[in-house]
DNA sequence: GCATATATCTGACTTTAGTCAGATATCTTG
DNA sequence: CAAGATATCTGACTAAAGTCAGATATATGC
C-alpha cells in the first residue's frame, strides 16, 4: 500500500517519539539531559573525557561544565591520565554508581514494558535486531577471536542450527568433521567474528592443514544481519589472514541447499573443484589462490 | 547471545544517533528545530493551530511565536478559522510551499539512502513496518469502509496471498464463494479496516445474508500488526457493528491450517457448528449469539 | 631546549526551548 | 445578554545548549 520511503518515513516517525518518551523519562530525575548522557556514557565504561567528548558530539567547553557539574553533585571524579596528563579520565563516585543504576533501571524498565506488551517477542527483538544492525553497519567489527570463546561457540551453535533448518536430512555436527579448534587458531589458521556492540552477529573460520592449502569453515551471518555485505567482508578478512600467515591455496565446501553462500564464493574469485574430503554433508567444492 | 532487553537497547541506541542525524539535516536549512517543526506539521495538512500545538506537545506561547517567526519569514499565512474566530488556521504561502518541499526531499533522501544500502529491503522494510505499528498499537485506528475501496482491496490481496501461502492446496479466490461487496456494506453488513497512518494492517467483514444470520468473512491481519491483539479488536468492532445493525446470530467459517484463528475464535465465545456451506475451502464452522 | 601541537578549562557570549501570568477576542450556555 | 469557558497572543522571565576566543598545562618532534 505505502511505498518504500513513506515506510521507512512511517518507521521514522514512530521512533522518534518513543526516544522522546524515553529522554523525558530521563529528565525526571531532575538533572539536564546533557549532565545525563555524560554520566551514562561513563557508567558504561568510557572514562576517557575526549572519548566522551567525541561519542556525544559535544564541545569541550560544554563537555568541561557538564563534567564540572557531575563533580559538584559528587557523581564522578577526575584524575589525569596516566600516560599523559593532558588528558582526563573520569570515573563514578559510590553515589554516581547508584545514580547511574537509577537510570539503568529506567531505560530497562521501558525496554521490559515494550517487550511486555508485545504477544510474539521474537519476532519483534528479530525485526529491531536486523534494524540494529542495519544502522550500525558501519560499526560492525570482526575481531579474531578464539573458537572456544563464548562469542564463537554462540555464533557455532546458531550455524549448526540453521544448517538443520535448511538440510533436508537435518544436520548432526557430529557425522560432520569438526575441526580441532586449534587448527583454527593462530599460527595455524584462525578465527573471525563479526561484533556489533556485544552482540555477534557472523563468523568465519580459517582451518590450517598439513596438505598444503588452508579450509575456510563455518561461514554464518546471522539473519539479523543479511543485506549488509557481511559475508564478504569475513571472507575477505579471512583471505588476509590466510595471506598473513603465508598461505598461499584455500579450498572449501558447502552446500547447494545454501545457494547465497555458492553465489557469494563464485562471485569473489573462487572456482569449483571435485570432491576433496569424505564429509557427509559439503556437495560443492570450491578452491581460491590469495 | 545477549538478552532480550539489552537488544531492545541496543536498537534503542541504533535509532536514536539515526534519529540525531535527522534532525541535524534539518537544521542546514538555517531554522530551528521548533520552527521546521511547525513547518511540517502545516506542510503534513495540520493546519488547525491548536491541533498543531497538542500534536508537537507545545506551550500555546512558544506555538505563537513560532508561528509568528514562520510569518515574518513568509513561509505561513494565518487566518481565523471560519467556525470559530477564535481558532486560527495556518497555511503555507508559495514559499512555504517551496521550503516545506526541500525538508521533504531531506527526510527522502535519508529514507532512499538507507534502502539502497542494504541489499534485502524486503526484509528491512518488513521489520520497520512490524516496529513501527508495535509502537504506534494505541494509535490504530478501526475504519468502517467500502470493500470496493483501495484500502480494502489491498487487505483482500493480501489476505488471497496468505491464503495461497498457507493452504496446501492454494486458494484460488473464484472457486470461493467471494461475498458480494453490497452485502457487507451497510445497512447489510460492513467491513472494518484497521489503519495505522496510512497503511492498512488489518479487516474483517460481516456479511449481512437472508437466513436469520451474518457471516464473519475475511478476517486478516498484516505480518506487521501481529502480537497486537488487533484480531480480537477486529472481531470486538465486527461484533459490536452487528449489535448496532440488529443482528443477533453470527456465523463463520475457517480452516485449521489457520490455526491461529481458531483458537481466536474458541477463545471469545465462538462455538463450532456442524457445516453450514459448501465452500470447498473451509473445514471449521462457528457460530455466535452477540 | 624550543617551537608547535594537543587536551582541557574559563569567561563571555548567543540561541533555543520552555514557563507562566495576564490581556484580548470570541464562543457557549443558561 | 451576562457569566464563564476557550483560543491565541504578549511580555517577562529561566534553563539548557551551544559557540568561540583565549589561557594553561602538558606532550612531541626536530
Amino acid at each position: 500500500m505505502l511505498d518504500p520511503i513513506s515506510r521507512v518515513r512511517r518507521f521514522n516517525r514512530a521512533v522518534t517519539s518513543a526516544v522522546g518518551a524515553l529522554d523525558t523519562s530521563f529528565l525526571g530525575r531532575g538533572r539536564p539531559l546533557g549532565a545525563a548522557r555524560v554520566l551514562n556514557a561513563i557508567g558504561h565504561g568510557r572514562s576517557d573525557v575526549a572519548e566522551i567528548r567525541d561519542y556525544l558530539g559535544l564541545d569541550s567547553g560544554l563537555m568541561s561544565r557538564l563534567l564540572r557539574s557531575l563533580e559538584d553533585e559528587g557523581l564522578i571524579e577526575t584524575t589525569a591520565h596516566e600516560d599523559d596528563a593532558r588528558r582526563r579520565v573520569a570515573k563514578l563516585t559510590r553515589a554516581g554508581r547508584r545514580e547511574f543504576a537509577a537510570y539503568e533501571a529506567l531505560s530497562n524498565t521501558q525496554a521490559k514494558g515494550f517487550l511486555d506488551r508485545h504477544a510474539q517477542a521474537d519476532a519483534l527483538l528479530a525485526a529491531m535486531d536486523l534494524i540494529a544492525s542495519a544502522l550500525t553497519r558501519d560499526r560492525i567489527a570482526l575481531d579474531a577471536m578464539d573458537p572456544r570463546s563464548d562469542e564463537a561457540r554462540y555464533c557455532l551453535g546458531e550455524y549448526y542450527a540453521e544448517l538443520g533448518r535448511r538440510f533436508k536430512q537435518g544436520f548432526d555436527v557430529s557425522l560432520s568433521r569438526d575441526p580441532d579448534a586449534v587448527d583454527m587458531r593462530r599460527p595455524r589458521g584462525t578465527f573471525i567474528v563479526a561484533m556489533s556492540d556485544a552482540l555477534p552477529l557472523g563468523c568465519v573460520g580459517l582451518k590450517g592443514t598439513d596438505h598444503g592449502y588452508a579450509e575456510i569453515k563455518r561461514l554464518w551471518v546471522a539473519p539479523a544481519a543479511r543485506g549488509l555485505g557481511l559475508g564478504r567482508r569475513l571472507m575477505e578478512a579471512a583471505e588476509s589472514a590466510a595471506r598473513e600467515l603465508g598461505i598461499a591455496l584455500l579450498r572449501l565446501d558447502t552446500n547447494s541447499a545454501l545457494p547465497e553462500a555458492g553465489q557469494l564464493y563464485r562471485r569473489t574469485g573462487w572456482s569449483e573443484i571435485p570432491r576433496f574430503n569424505d564429509d557427509p554433508y559439503p556437495d560443492l567444492f570450491f578452491e581460491k589462490r590469495v
